[in-house]
DNA sequence: GTCTATATGCGGATAGAC
DNA sequence: GTCTATCCGCATATAGAC
């Protein structure tokens, strides 16, 4: 097999393995089904992938990437400390949330389909990610903004953050936007204190339960979704 | 098969296969493999429970009971609000992190190999669940000492407790007590605030990254682990 | 590039001996 | 209760036609 990467093809069936990787899991989904989905065959997906393994490694190296990317940009765009946190939360929410929402999720839940050698390479990813968010929390630490131990807040921000995947349903009418600003509140209100005025209102938007009483969903402390792939 | 609730044997099957559920999740471990970590053959497994399935159900129930439990109890020993919800913060998490990890991961991270059937009764026992936080953080918001909107206070408070179960590893000379102190100090500040003297000062314990760094580990963002479980 | 057909192995579950 | 042996279906991956 050749290696056509860019190959439109081969971008959709990441799309779609993605979407069927994240409602059903990796080890539930089969390559038929992620043929069919794109009214194909079996052997057709192995033609741009050497092994369904393969299919995942891509899928999070993509996420990864993206997030990373969105992330790094949003901090160099702003001055401040306190702005550039802000930042950060919205780009990761919003890569989270947005259009990547299926690759993150499979980046963040099915981890342990990988081999080891894949797994070191998603890990060192992983890392130089991190490395941005401590980098900044270290800035807020010394200003007596956040608990000086900026491991633990790092942990617990963006614990609270990625479980928004759980949830959190495009079309409701809490945009990501006001989200991001509304955690980032209660997350680190001492930062949000020195937003300058404008950028400290939050964003408007109807409040969560009107917006999912509207749905119908109620958000899950567990995982677990009303709505979820059943097994057949 | 009869129903031997609670047989010994029975439970060590479950302990065990709450063990493998979480590192290898629940489709790549084999009910050959859970046999053979006992030390019986894998028919021996279908004479206590019906299915694999059931083994996950009957996992999940168990977590879910005893993390309300656990939750209930500690709510019910306080007065106050501000007391009553650092004691729900430090039960939820003593109930994640102790010695029901295994099963309480399952719980988290399974769920979409779960019949609808089973899904049901599953939620059914997480929405009584939520209604012990919804109470507590309603009084809360109704004193100002927290985001009016009680629903995204619940998912980002719980997020990033429940997020501690993917970094936080026992024997760390950061206790869960502790752990749950400053996190509940980090996420609802202002309810902290309003505990007396003694209740506010946080149980001593080294910081954070030095008893990781003694562990050699770096907590992640991505649910990823250095040392997780792999393939093969 | 996409197909059909199939090799190959594995996993859940069952039957029945002991 | 635990075992051995086995049925049955399914999933990854390959070979080779078109």
């Amino acid at each position: 097999m050749t290696d056509p990467s860019d190959s439109l093809r081969r971008q959709e069936i990441l799309k779609r393995a993605a979407r069927l990787f994240r409602r059903s899991g990796f080890e539930r989904t089969t390559v038929r089904q992620i043929a069919a989905a794109l009214e194909i065959t079996s052997g057709s997906v192995f033609y741009y992938f050497e092994s369904k393994e393969e299919l995942l490694v891509a899928i999070m190296e993509d996420g990864i990437r993206d997030v990373h990317a969105a992330v790094a940009e949003g901090l160099a765009a702003k001055r401040g400390v306190a702005e550039k946190l802000l930042a950060m939360a919205r780009c990761h929410l919003t890569a989270l949330l947005g259009s990547n929402l299926d690759s993150l999720m499979v980046l963040l839940y099915e981890w342990r389909s990988l081999s080891p050698a894949a797994m070191k390479r998603v890990l060192a990813s992983r890392n130089r990610y991190e490395d941005l968010w401590d980098r900044e929390l270290a800035a807020a630490a010394a200003r007596g903004w956040v608990d000086s131990d900026t491991v633990l807040v790092r942990q617990t921000v963006l614990g609270a953050l990625n479980w928004a995947g759980q949830w959190y349903r495009a079309g409701s009418r809490f945009g990501i936007d006001a989200l991001a600003h509304r955690m980032f509140a209660i997350l680190m209100p001492r930062v949000h204190e020195q937003l300058d005025q404008g950028a400290r209102s939050v964003p408007t938007g109807s409040s969560l339960p009107a917006a999912l009483a509207q749905s119908g969903a109620s958000p899950p402390i567990f995982g677990i979704q009303p709505t979820g792939a059943f097994s057949k």
